[in-house]
DNA sequence: CGGTATCCTTTACGATACTG
DNA sequence: CAGTATCGTAAAGGATACCG
């Protein structure tokens, strides 16, 4: 997959932390702790096991988070951010900041995009 | 198209902001101001005009950016940046620094990962 | 409980050609 | 120049069922 712009520094973070699973599950974590996979699955509800696993395991991979397996009966798997993820705490804050203060604003253009009659 | 995580704040902005090419487009238009078409396209040297035309649209209807037609020959159409698009400006900054600062964290977290020779 | 396996749909993206 | 039209591809995601 080619890089979709060598001089956008930014790109490569979107790729990393940005799709429409991984954010939900960083700030679940980031939010509450430590939790198990059911635990992550009833709170993102609308997610299914595969994706999550899915996802689970790209954030692990990229360092985001850790998987810690007990062998117990029932087994319990545990999920947690890792500092690299924590230090992308300031930015989330920032982010939610943004929503709540340009969200409705982003809502009114597209209703007035919409409205305009003149577009074909 | 359900919403992934209704308690995530950050959700939708990641939904308008952060695709593969709207980074990109935003970033040009913020860094090096008003372009048209054909400059944009050059800048984000991979993308194709279909795609580049969709991505403009939607940034456009959600208020992020403004396309100004003139009408001649040959037509030139201009794009530059809102103020809600430049509210943005502070947020990209720290994502390039985050980038900056642990971009080789998470490849070493990727290198390590695939050299574990016990994940099967 | 914590996943896999299988199959399917949606969506973004891409290649190429063409037009007002 | 600034797109549109028409293909086709590929990756993400979703539904459902099943397993150690």
């Amino acid at each position: 997959m080619a890089d979709p712009e060598p001089a956008c520094p930014i790109a490569p973070v979107v790729d990393i932390v940005f799709s429409r699973w991984t954010t939900p599950i960083l700030w679940a974590l980031h939010e509450y702790g430590r939790q198990r996979f059911v635990e992550l699955a009833r709170r993102i509800s609308t997610i299914t096991p595969k994706v999550l696993t899915q996802r689970l395991r790209q954030l692990e991979r990229d360092g985001m988070i850790t998987r810690t397996y007990h062998p117990e009966v029932p087994p319990r798997v545990e999920y947690e951010i890792t500092e690299l993820g924590r230090s992308l705490a300031p930015l989330f804050a920032e982010l939610a900041e943004w929503g709540a203060a340009h969200l409705d604003a982003v809502q009114r253009a597209r209703e007035a995009y919409d409205a305009d009659p003149t577009r074909p």
